[in-house]
DNA sequence: GCCAACGTTGGC
DNA sequence: GCCAACGTTGGC
């Protein structure tokens, strides 16, 4: 079982909007980034938890947890031209892009802030804290999944 | 809204 | 295959 880190604009879709989604869950469709691509098709898996971030925001934050619900399948909407993530490179018989069901687990009282885990020493490896990351699907350790929950906790 | 950092595209 | 130009991300 492994951990990660997805990034969500909470304009666009936010944990609460999760929760309240039927079944708790969504498919998250709409990474058209490569590496987040090969995460997803060749390294996520069922059970995996996540932890939900979100980002463009007055305070970026990981606001809760949501685990792996699927595997992965063919992103069809980069078969629909009205759709905002369209990719005329994308076709059935060779799909580019690829997505995962997620289903909320939880919604922390008090989110992690950037700042904090930018401040905090056992945490600089992320790849969310380590300069420039923009990934929006990238791995954690369980160290570092290990080290944000006792945050929340302690909080 | 600015802009640094990064990813992608396409000419050569 | 290089790399300049361009587009996007996302914190501030």
């Amino acid at each position: 079982m492994n951990y990660w880190l997805m990034k969500s604009e909470p304009d666009d879709f936010s944990i609460d909007n999760l929760q309240m989604s039927e079944q708790q869950t969504v498919a998250w469709q709409g990474i058209r980034n490569y590496q987040a691509r090969n995460y997803i098709r060749d390294q996520i898996a069922l059970g995996d938890v996540v932890l939900f971030y979100h980002s463009s925001c007055k305070v970026p934050a990981i606001v809760g947890l949501a685990k792996i619900s699927s595997d992965a399948q063919i992103d069809i909407s980069a078969f629909d031209n009205r759709s905002p993530y369209y990719d005329v490179k994308s076709n059935t018989n060779t799909p580019r892009w690829w997505q995962v069901d997620i289903q909320f687990m939880a919604k922390f009282s008090k989110p992690v802030s950037l700042k904090q885990l930018k401040a905090d020493l056992a945490l600089q490896d992320m790849v969310l804290v380590a300069k420039g990351a923009r990934l929006s699907v990238q791995p954690v350790t369980p160290l570092q999944y290990q080290h944000i929950m006792q945050l929340t906790i302690l909080k």
